[in-house]
DNA sequence: GCATATTTGTCCGTATGTATA
DNA sequence: CTATACATACGGACAAATATG
């Protein structure tokens, strides 16, 4: 019975609706600082409340809804000090697996594959596909490292930072410059300079991250 | 009501049991392989299953336990293939992070620190604890890169490997002989040579590594 | 400052599907 | 192949905490 709004037919359990709530997120469905009241969203996807909470514990684990006690489930509000932290980590991370890759790695057919995606969304002036392969380019450069954990955390940052872009205005100044940016990346990389593509993509996200910060503090005075 | 085994009187919410969880589990109360009752392990920690299943939602998440779907949930057993990937991981980050140190970080103190708690660990022949210092000392190493975010993850791979150490024998092997090289590291490190410090600690990951897989395939020779 | 309504936190009972003896 | 055990998920109940008037 039930089970109308989130397609149980598959072969997990009320996991689905986690990938459902985050679709919600990501897609700006739902808001940051928005409540996420237990007994209306889980009508909404036809769940009961206690499925709905052990999604939630996953979401909270992974940053995106804040919990507080006998208050509520809330979207995460990003705050200047995480979007700190998680460029500081892109930085460490990324220029780190860039420098260390091993050449011909097949993770380069990705990150060429996301550039050709992110020039489709760009001519479609569909910003939050361009957004959308950007990352995948940016996860691809991890996936050089060759850690399944690291993929995993560095995809949990990622939706993190795609609340934040969520919440600015001006979408094409946030990704549409770095489209041609990420193309300069790789061929410094499959050009056998790994050192020159590491410090492209340490300026990139230098500037990437002041560009966000300032959209951030010109959208949030109040912060 | 009920509520006798967990002490709920706190602040926290059922989260308490993912707490109480976890510790059985390093403490090795629980050992990998073991499935996991929901009405069993309900009934000795006073809560219901719905309460406990949302704190193995959150384990999940970490790894220290698995989830399979209408089977139930099982002490992660780390694969060698696990092993290998934290121990790529290990040397990505904390080589990195020592690297990239500032000179005078305050976490120098807490590396420091935690040697001398090492020591008195192996004079009292509490390898455990001399486990629990070393950890320690090398999750010193990551904060030196001042992301909380990294410091999170660190501890959550830490906690999976300790869930690795505690199936095998020769606790002191695998623990003892590491008091000494932190201090070396600590050394360089405070005598202005972080790319020495981190060669040392590389060529200290990769030993640990070959010695815990040695232990790895002796005692679980099926794998 | 107080009474009331709402919501969370937690529990129980139960129907259903799946895996295993 | 049948039977049993168990996880899965739902709905309902109630106390405690919180928000509201």
């Amino acid at each position: 019975m039930n089970r109308q709004g989130v397609e149980g037919r598959g072969r997990a359990l009320g996991e689905t609706v986690g990938d459902e709530i985050r679709r919600l997120l990501v897609e700006g469905e739902l808001v940051p600082g928005q409540r996420l009241s237990e007994s209306a969203l889980g009508e909404r996807l036809g769940v009961s409340r206690n499925t709905l909470r052990e999604a939630f514990r996953g979401l909270a684990h992974e940053g995106l809804v804040t919990h507080r006690p006998n208050r509520g489930v809330f979207v995460t509000t990003p705050s200047l000090a995480s979007l700190v932290d998680i460029y500081r980590l892109r930085r460490f991370i990324e220029c780190q697996a860039l420098r260390e890759a091993v050449p011909g790695h097949p993770a380069g057919q990705r990150m060429r594959t996301a550039i050709e995606q992110a020039r489709d969304g760009r001519e479609r002036q569909d910003w939050q596909a361009v957004g959308s392969s950007n990352m995948a380019f940016h996860a691809a450069i991890v996936s050089l490292a060759d850690s399944p954990r690291l993929d995993a955390f560095f995809r949990q940052v990622s939706a993190e930072l795609r609340l934040a872009f969520g919440m600015l205005s001006d979408q094409e100044w946030l990704h549409g410059p770095y489209v041609e940016r990420n193309l300069h990346v790789l061929e410094a990389f499959e050009g056998g300079d790994p050192a020159q593509a590491a410090t492209l993509l340490e300026q990139y996200l230098s500037q990437s991250e002041r560009t966000l910060l300032a959209a951030y503090a010109r959208d949030n005075p109040a912060d």
